[in-house]
DNA sequence: ATCGATATTGAATCTAGGA
DNA sequence: CTCCTAGATTCAATATCGA
């Protein structure tokens, strides 16, 4: 697995940065994340997910239109007495995680509209860098009951790096592969956790009352961290992001006050096998790949000289030369430099403009550069 | 139109409501809308729509890359010199807000990440209550060109109540007819205010950087108003609250600093035509019909004394006394309480409950009801 | 086994009015 | 204040059950 994308220019950080060797990798830290964390070494974790309290100030019973009971979050971790005292606890772990995390970390949060704007201000307020905020739509939320309100059919994500001018890791190729060759967008589609990922406890009710699914943590940490990185998560529950770290070859780290929690998530975590090499090789973003010639690519027989190359709509075709230049009409030239010539745009991404037929199936050139990348490995 | 649900159970406010007489009624107020709204009476608003500016740069002190995006909003009103200045003024505005709102307001407030948090945060801090947050999906975003971050596709609505026990105004019923029968959802899946709809300047080029669409609005407004409220928008840029308010017979009063908009907008709203009351009549929440007691329906003869009536799977049955009693073995009472007991529910919806036969149908008592509301309307 | 019907459940700030 | 009662209100995904 390559290196992802740095993005933004900044100096070299001149923070000392902890090795790994001094972490307490894969360990789920019994005690208040606050107290766990102040353990930790300065600038030594590249990302933190943390899954707080909301703050759900809950009224009394709710009942379905049937009659049935909604069991409601109504856990003392998640009682404050009042909002001060909410953002008292948000500014002490924020703190925190600032101090531990790299220069060039990246700091997850979600939340519901309970309390994400107090913790996205505070955010902001020490330092971090809002880079989106990201909408989990729910496929399928809980109704709302009773007709009084839009059903609360989201919860919200927030991604920011350690300040405005601080470097940050961000995938933009494995997001795109992953939404289909579109760029990623700032609302995700995602079930709710239930079936058989939801865990459940010995009595046979769930385990944990708000259990993320893997498929949020898994977009998380695919999209800003890279093999190797070491993951923390102040509020580690069951455990969701340690499973899907340890699935991505990723390091973890976990904080978590409740025994039961604890010995839920260890039990799921040993479960875990890491994906091989090849299956995240795939995910490796486009800028950070080893240039490729086109020419390298037609002198591999993969797109040989003579093969017609045309765009999208078929607009135009060309021809493709032994040199790795291409001819269309009286143009000739790079693939990057013949895609802006016919359009007219002051620029172009030969490897994407173009395309090319094989066994009646329409792809990009960049597809014969990927195989060619693929035969060159090693 | 009319009445709409009105949600939460308050004492009737001792506040004295200000008559529409008071008000500039379909007016552009020219200045800062502090200075503005200080002018108008307390409690005298139903709703207001605020769409500040978005705070997208912070000033020279966090000093930016040279603001060369050719069409950033760079505009001199959308500059803070900090974060703090920005609260300052978020506070000032939502503050007379509260003021002018009456006791069942309703507030929105639209932003991005950028403001949203803070804007949030203050809300609270002024004792706002947050009835949902809305997320607007746009279905046409602007793609994010250097593929640095994902894909910034939506904008956050705040909606929210003047305080915890305050009462609000929901259109639930047309919100679900609205949404083809199903209720509609915290996700708004709209595109952005392009093409015939966006405003142009005599330079041809678009009058104002972040014109809403009309569709936003007209689904804000059909939700939490009613026909006859007043809506302010304290800034009121081209006049979107106020074009779709007239449309939909509501009355608006705008604010706004620059000339250039208030003249746009102003010409604009004067080519509006409101809609007439037929397309406005929208589908009312069965907690808005009058109240029918069962006994009347047994003494108007639509269900007469004896008549046996019985659950939908027929395992109890009983029997309609004269004074709109249920009798089912040893129970008795409204057809409520006998319906609740008999299944031992917390609650039972005796109109739905309970069936009764005619003509070889099975019919629930709730036809009965609403053929006696059709005989004793006029 | 299979298919259709029925039951369960999910981060929920979840009523209104009168005595 | 509290207490009481009328009565309005749900969507999608699993899991279980019964023929």
């Amino acid at each position: 697995m390559g290196e992802l994308t740095l993005v933004r220019a900044a100096r070299p950080a001149r923070v000392k940065i902890a090795p790994k060797t001094e972490l307490p990798l894969g360990q789920i830290l019994a005690g208040d994340c606050v107290s766990e964390m102040r353990k930790l070494p300065d600038a030594s974790i590249d990302l933190v997910f943390a899954d707080p309290p909301y703050n759900l100030q809950l009224g009394g019973d709710l009942n379905r239109p049937d009659g049935s009971h909604v069991d409601a979050v109504t856990d003392d971790w998640d009682r404050f007495d009042s909002f001060a005292a909410y953002d008292a606890f948000t500014r002490e772990w924020l703190t925190e995680c600032k101090r531990i995390l790299k220069p060039d970390g990246g700091l997850w949060v979600i939340g519901s509209y309970h309390n994400i704007y107090r913790v996205g201000a505070i955010m902001q307020d020490l330092g971090f860098w809002l880079l989106n905020d990201i909408v989990w739509r729910k496929s399928n939320p809980m109704p709302n009951f009773r007709g009084t309100r839009f059903t609360n059919a989201h919860e919200t994500l927030l991604w920011a790096s350690q300040g405005e001018k601080a470097r940050y890791h961000f995938n933009y190729r494995a997001m795109k592969t992953l939404n289909d060759e579109l760029q990623m967008r700032s609302d995700w589609v995602l079930p709710i956790c239930s079936g058989g990922e939801r865990l459940k406890g010995d009595d046979g009710h769930k385990a944990h009352p708000t259990q993320k699914p893997e498929s949020l943590l898994y977009r998380v940490l695919l999209a800003t961290t890279e093999k190797g990185d070491v993951v923390l998560d102040p509020f580690f529950g069951t455990g969701t992001t340690g499973a899907v770290a340890k699935r991505l070859g990723r390091d973890w780290i976990g904080c978590e006050r409740e025994a039961a929690y604890r010995k839920v998530a260890t039990a799921r975590i040993a479960k875990e096998l890491p994906l091989d090499e090849s299956a995240l090789t795939t995910m490796q973003s486009a800028r950070s790949q080893p240039r490729v010639a086109f020419g390298a690519v037609v002198e591999a027989g993969l797109l040989p000289a003579g093969t017609e190359v045309f765009d999208k709509k078929r607009r135009w075709r060309a021809q493709v030369r032994a040199d790795g230049s291409l001819l269309c009409g009286k143009e000739s030239g790079s693939i990057h430099h013949v895609g802006k010539t016919l359009q007219g745009a002051p620029s172009c991404n030969g490897w994407t403009f173009w395309h090319y037929e094989r066994d009646g199936e329409i792809k990009p050139i960049d597809a014969a550069r990927q195989l060619y990348l693929l035969s060159v490995e090693d």
